[in-house]
RNA sequence: GGAGGGGUUCCCGAGUGGCCAAAGGGAACAGACUGUAAAUCUGUCGGCUCAGCCUUCGGAGGUUCGAAUCCUCCCCCCUCCA
């Protein structure tokens, strides 16, 4: 259970990315009849549009919304990988040319810790490097030092103007044990209230996030709440649990949704294959989502292939509500301490291919 | 009846003697997607025994070393005039 200045939420717990300050195609109500106990925002597109300061003006990020539950804001760091041709990275911050005008800007540890104040988040990420993949060692290891001062910078902006926020840290260190050890080590002198894990899943190989997050959970501290950032797949998060991770946060439901892919107990689906389109049956019998409630695979392919937005809507529906009640059956067996059986038996169904859903 | 324009690979549409199995778009099919520049992107898209061959640009015939492109006749569509 994680308390915050929203309310709280159980863990482990997924939450669904609203970049924008919105799930995309989710209404709040609808996010909430799926579960949805928290959600993510991020501070660079919200910075860029409509701004910080006229989130403030509304009162914060909850206010402006509408969405009354917790809600974690990532910091840009992600932005600094992913947009990396329209940004520059120096020692005191990252240059960035928005992707939307070219406009430059600059954010500094400092000013994300005051953006993110400004939008009124309940959690908040400090400014980090998310180290790309494939990097060697040097550039991990400058990439790691250079978060760490950036996250003792942010921690003493937020001493200096204390709030009802928290702010995590975040390790860093790419596939190298080493790094990650010494971020870890370092980052504990700073004392932050909970702990974020970056720089996964940004395309290594998976033996190599299972062998990082095995290699870090023993010496994570058992008392603070740990995010694993922007990970990942229903296998993902099954295996995140083992390693004690709490909280998971991923476009992967939402976006895959959008473009087809749906994801089952059975395993993924590409709803728009010509082999549903004539296939008048729920996506899953078992399924007690909107979509699989109500609707068929065909006329949901059929609303997909025309572009029309419940095709969205509803793949969305059924992505989200499969990962929140994933996480729902993972806390309910770790309460019943069967977890390791249950996640063994949960991988062999969802290798079994979603043809075997009747 | 007269004048003009046009029929191209599933659709739209470029191509007006060789570099054309034929641009581009769409559709279709397959794949990718992990702190969202994503309702996006990539690939395939006539057939085969696939570095080659065969069939194809309304139909038939002809010119040419070579035709979707030139000529003749025919069929069909559109616009304007009577």
């Amino acid at each position: 259970m994680v308390k915050t200045a929203h309310g709280e939420f159980q863990t482990p717990v997924f939450m669904p990315v609203g970049t924008q300050a919105t799930v995309k195609t989710q209404s709040h109500a609808e996010l909430k009849e799926l579960g949805a106990e928290i959600i993510l925002g991020n501070t660079y597109h919200l910075y860029l549009r409509p701004g910080a300061d006229l989130i403030a003006s509304a009162g914060g990020l909850h206010e402006f919304s509408g969405w009354d539950r917790p809600m974690l804001t990532d910091s840009g760091g992600y932005q600094v990988f992913s947009l990396k041709a329209l940004n520059r990275i120096t020692d005191e911050g990252v240059e960035f040319q928005s992707h939307l005008d070219g406009s430059r800007h600059i954010f500094t540890p400092e000013n994300v810790v005051e953006i993110q104040r400004k939008l009124g988040s309940d959690i908040t990420m400090p400014l980090d490097v998310c180290t790309e993949y494939p990097a060697e060692h040097r550039k991990a290891e400058k990439d790691a030092a250079r978060t760490l001062q950036w996250l003792k910078r942010a921690k003493a902006a937020w001493i200096a103007n204390p709030s009802r926020q928290v702010l995590y840290g975040i390790v860093q260190g790419s596939i190298y044990e080493d790094l990650r050890e010494r971020c870890l080590n370092d980052i504990s002198e700073i004392d932050f209230p909970g702990l974020a894990l970056g720089g996964l899943s940004v395309g290594e190989p998976k033996e190599d996030l299972l062998r990082i997050l095995d290699f870090l959970a023993p010496k994570l501290p058992p008392e603070k709440p740990r995010h694993l950032l922007g990970v990942g797949t229903p296998e993902d998060l099954l295996d995140g649990v083992l390693y004690g991770v709490d909280t998971f946060d991923c476009v992967m439901p939402t976006r895959n949704a959008r473009n087809g892919t749906i994801f089952t107990r059975k395993g993924k689906m590409t709803i728009k294959a010509a082999a549903y389109a004539s296939d008048f049956r729920p996506i899953d019998p078992e399924c007690g989502c909107p979509a699989c409630r109500n609707y068929t695979r065909a006329y949901i392919r059929h609303m997909l292939s025309v572009g029309e937005i419940l095709g969205l809507r509803l793949t969305t529906a059924h992505n989200l509500y499969f990962y929140i009640n994933l996480i729902k059956q993972i806390r309910q067996a770790i309460k019943d301490k069967s977890y390791k059986s249950f996640r063994q038996e949960k991988l062999a169904e969802m290798s079994e291919g979603s043809e075997h859903l009747y």
